[in-house]
DNA sequence: ACAAGTCTTGAGAACGCTCTCAAGATCGGT
DNA sequence: ACCGATCTTGAGAGCGTTCTCAAGACTTGT
């Protein structure tokens, strides 16, 4: 079974299966209108010599590219590879993205890009117009930059915008942050806690804002105050241990903190149990992001498990099915979930008396 | 600054220089040959209308893809992705892969391909043919599969063979694994260690052995045994359990383990803990790998820092440079370091009269 | 100032595919 | 059976780039 060296074409199909490129083209794209016995005989000869059509061949001819574009974060994706804390993201983002890029014939491609450079637009229209992307996928902070989604819609390239329920071009969905935040706060307030704090991510971030407002709501439904509870952080360690410690500084009786990253979670960890507390004993904590680091902590950390991978996934069968001009009203979301481990319990009931 | 809607050709940028297509080639792409006066008054034109090259074209007209392609396993990423570990491999080629790709004006694109299934040779024929990537990066265990590099060998793409040094084509590229145990194993011996342990990883990939040598050549130095000290694992966390309960039944006198991946040593130290050995004053501990994971553990893990970043980035760049019939001969070994944290401390001087 | 080079520029084909359009084959209704 | 409609197939142009090759402009040495 010597293999050709030469790249094989699809003329080479036609040839030896006697039939017009045309008709061969029609059987590899599924095109209508080919009577069974020629489809069946092309086909045979596509399997015999091995043909896969090129995907530049075939961008260049004005069909379609065959490629996802998903955009990130380069400060943050680098600062995360640089301090080599992971990136769940672009992990994530591949998981979902590449097998259901692959179950549709279809690559994806990780780009990263700066928001607040003011090239934005040079950067990201130069990889658009190399690329020429059927899709594209936008993470957060990059979902609601103004520059570029418009410059998206200018180009009339179908793409969603993971993380952002906001009104604008392109197709919004959300992973459900404020209902994961409701559902962590009132999973503490069933364990008894009644001040639950929440240090938050920062304001650039859309999700951020839902997050607080699904603890609020949450608080509010069970009767519980959150004032002088919130803390900002920046999702990183060192900004987690400075909330942490204003937080208890200022709260003794906080019983409950929720961090909106779990490297901020990890960091209030830390903070107790350099005040002699115990988690979950004297302080329950929940984190968002549920990455891989939360499992061999001591204790293994409850947290919010974002579906980024589902999302995402979510996101490349829409971009795939749309056409440029599509519909983009229903922002789509998918729901997070709880995963509960041992950093949470019952409050203390010591304290009930103390709050 | 209205944007045009239709995509900016090179004839565009000819026409609004005044010059041939021909012309602003040579310009985009830095041939010789072009007065400067010319050269200048082209520039100005493609950064007017902002031009960029389409890659598909570029392709097309049989000059490079600009695509270099890394194949990662298919199996091992799904179950890291699927049970949430988090995929360094993946995260870490890729951090040296974009960035080292993008400096040169070339991308990255990521490849699950299945080693052991039988149809390896359709799979990822299929990708090559459809992506004629200039390069092609190859990770363990595809990196001494001989179906694969006698595939990329016959299609003459060069491709280098990452964590591999065995003889046959493509760039052989090594992260010291031999070194880097002989390096934990000497440090383990200098802090008085007579009984050090290996987990090692699955024979299928060659690096397995290296370490084992590694560790093996240090024993030796330093006149330490290595009998019944070595157990072998998936690199997975279970896998790590049984062989870290093994070493321990059999050997009550071991006060050192170094285990061939993260997973593993975190096994380890569970193991130990239950066990009511303490890490470090019972038992020393040294990973490979050097994930997000072991700095949140309690105590945090010493371990090797597998340099795959920067291999990568090497190997792109070695790639990028090498014509399809270059020389393989030399392997390029990028070395591993020890990152020391606080699960390794000196031996237990208890130990040393009842060994 | 002239021949023999070297530099600079352009014209046209080629890459592999899909699109549009037209021609021939087949079908259904009367 | 006949006519119009629908199916099936093929021919040829075009996508944006780089390649090869040739022509013109400029050197240089004598």
């Amino acid at each position: 079974m010597a293999r050709v060296r030469k790249t094989v074409t699809i003329r080479d199909v036609a040839e030896d299966a006697g039939v017009s490129l045309q008709t061969v083209s029609r059987v590899v794209n599924g095109g209508p209108n080919v009577r069974p016995q020629l489809r069946d005989k092309v086909q045979a000869a596509i399997d015999r010599l091995g043909y896969v059509p090129s995907l530049a061949a075939q961008r260049m001819s004005g069909s379609r590219s065959y490629i996802i574009l998903a955009i990130n974060d380069r400060e943050r994706t680098l600062a995360d590879w640089r301090e080599r804390r992971g990136t769940d993201w672009v992990d994530q983002m591949l998981l979902g993205g590449i097998l259901t890029c692959s179950q549709h014939g279809y690559r994806m491609m990780v780009e990263l890009v700066d928001t607040h450079s003011d090239h934005v637009e040079r950067e990201l229209g130069a990889a658009l117009s190399a690329l020429q992307p059927d899709g594209v996928i936008l993470t957060p902070p990059h979902s609601e930059n103004r520059l570029i989604t418009d410059l998206l819609a200018e180009r009339r390239i179908p793409f969603a915008r993971i993380g952002s329920n906001a009104p604008g071009p392109g197709i919004p969905m959300t992973m459900g942050d404020e209902g994961a935040a409701h559902l962590a706060t009132t999973r503490l307030a069933e364990l008894g806690h009644r001040r639950i704090a929440m240090i938050a991510g920062p304001s650039a971030y859309s999700l951020s804002g839902w997050r607080i407002e699904g603890w609020r709501r949450a608080l509010a439904e069970a009767g519980l105050p959150h004032e002088g509870l919130l803390e900002v952080g920046d999702f990183g360690y060192e900004s987690g241990t400075r909330a942490a410690r204003t937080l208890l500084d200022r709260n003794p009786d906080v019983t409950a903190i929720i961090a909106s990253s779990d490297q901020m979670a990890l960091a209030a960890l830390e903070v107790a149990r350099d005040r002699g507390l115990s988690v979950p004993h004297d302080l329950s904590l929940i984190s968002f992001d549920n990455t891989p680091i939360v499992r061999f902590s001591q204790p293994p950390l409850t947290a919010i498990d974002q579906p980024i991978a589902e999302t995402v996934s979510r996101a490349v069968e829409q971009l795939i099915a749309r056409a440029p001009d599509g519909d983009d009203d229903a922002v789509i979301e998918v729901a997070a979930g709880l995963v509960e481990r041992s950093s949470t319990g019952p409050a203390p009931a010591t304290l009930s008396g103390r709050a």
